[in-house]
DNA sequence: TCATACACGAAAATCATTTTCTTAGCTACC
DNA sequence: GGTAGCTAAGAAAATGATTTTCGTGTATGA
């Protein structure tokens, strides 16, 4: 059940020539092969369906009819996965909902993708066993801080996300060996966050990055990189989808955290969340 | 290009009592019906095959053959879609990731399906005619209201989004006709939230609220009510899908908004992105 | 140059699908 | 109550698509 289509395109250099021809029609139009039959491929491609059909044998899809099943199973998935969706003037609102839908699903795969499971660890690592855990970002990364902050609180983890630039700098510069220090910028050239990381980093901390993929100075300034599917250029203000594939990455380090230790954050989680409901019925709600 | 699977499900009972067999066994088997015949298929739901062909030409699939490919690449669709994964202790890195990702996507695609174009619009329509515009929500939806927050600044929007419950009623009772006032709650039920909004609304501001789908206090309060997926129950902390989905939310409709004025508000997102440079430099950077 | 192997298409055989024809059961109107 | 008309549904015929067989032509190597 794997990739036919791939496997088709690896192999063609080996086929017999007319069975190029017939490779080449079908992965250059594969979604039109479905709909069509075995003699129509057959013309399409200058061959015979009796060549077609051992072609289908050869790569043991299971007949001309099991090869169009294949094709249309991994067509559909495809689509989901297609390109990000450029978002211009004078779109209706569900075109603008299908174009935010897919961008959003695309950044989060595209991101679980590129999440290296070994960095992931040690972040991981640096979270649990730091002092203190110092979180900076600005702007629409700040918002994520934020978020980031809010859920290490609810573990009981001692942490701050300070927007404001000054505080950052001063935060930092009171972190130790043993604390953490963790940065988003989505672009990873944000000076004011790259000035706290490289404070918190001289301090003697352990350093997060997380940035959009490639190249970027406060990656290479941190222990730890960790990224986000980086957009394509022209992307109408790419800081929607970043910021949501920033999210997932926080979500995935919290449940990290957190399923690591379960008996120790679950009831803290539960207690935390129990308070707040009793805090508010004292209030006589 | 519909759900096929839906429409057969829905259609049963008031088919034939054959099609209704046949109709059973596809919606019970439908990844089995993609291999099997035309034949067999009808041994197995005790028809003929003609009736089989009937069946499929009622519902417009184009034959057998037709409905096959519709179910097949349906199929295909479907395990992306799955069901909410739960997370629990003990997971390794590389599976809370996956659940993760298929968590955050499904919640994506449910909320965009669950979006009213109606609403949207209402919603979009109010937001536009605001002279102030107030955002609401503390700890998890406070970050989705700091969010929209700066979007709208980014635009030249006049908003604000508080997250001490005492500003926010400070701020809602400044509020009058013609301002715009949004809550945010995944629950619906955050007391803080509710009396904002049931504040903003006697001083006569539109009032919208984005909440979890289902009755609940909030939405019913608003007069433009906008919904999130809801998770199952037992969903391990919901509130990380949530967010994503409300997020979803508000990126569609600050998207809505800056098409709808392109010319207006292009300029203005490009200024501030400018200034924030400009400004940088001047520092010396 | 001949033998062998292989690719390929034509046509036959097979198999699946659709259509037509027929029957049985039902309803409504005489 | 009987009969005409309707519908559902299967049997069988017709159609159409796919696979296999078979034969030809071409290339390769002895």
């Amino acid at each position: 059940m794997s990739d036919l289509l791939r496997s088709i395109r690896e192999q063609m250099p080996e086929l017999n020539p007319k069975e190029q021809t017939i490779a080449a029609f079908i992965t250059e139009h594969p979604q039109l092969v479905v709909r069509l039959g075995i003699t129509e491929l057959a013309d399409q491609s200058q061959t015979s369906a009796a060549t077609v059909s051992r072609f289908c044998k050869n790569f043991h899809a299971g007949g001309f009819a099991g090869l169009k099943l294949q094709l249309a199973t991994e067509l559909a998935l495809q689509p989901a996965a297609d390109s990000y969706q450029d978002i211009v003037a004078g779109n209706t609102l569900e075109s603008i909902v299908t174009a935010m839908e897919a961008n959003h699903i695309r950044s989060i795969s595209d991101t679980s993708r590129l999440l290296d499971p070994k960095q992931l660890a040690r972040a991981l690592d640096v979270l649990r066993n730091a002092g203190q855990i110092d979180i900076y970002g600005v702007a629409t990364s700040g918002v994520v801080a934020q978020d980031f902050y809010q859920k290490l609180v609810r573990i009981g983890r001692r942490a701050t996300a300070f927007s404001d630039p000054h505080m950052q700098i001063t935060s930092a510069s009171i972190l130790g060996e043993g604390d953490t220090a963790f940065a988003i910028s989505y672009s990873g050239e944000t000076p004011e966050t790259i000035d706290a990381l490289r404070c918190a980093k001289e301090r003697g901390a352990a350093t997060v990055s997380l940035t959009k993929y490639g190249p970027n100075t406060l990656s290479s300034l941190a222990d730890i990189p960790l990224y986000t599917s980086s957009l394509e250029e022209g992307m109408r203000r790419g800081d929607m989808a970043s910021r949501i594939a920033q999210l997932h990455v926080v979500d995935i380090l919290f449940t990290g955290l957190v399923t690591e230790s379960f008996d120790e954050y679950v009831p803290k989680l539960e207690q935390s969340f129990q308070m707040v409901k009793k805090y508010r019925k004292e209030k006589g709600r």
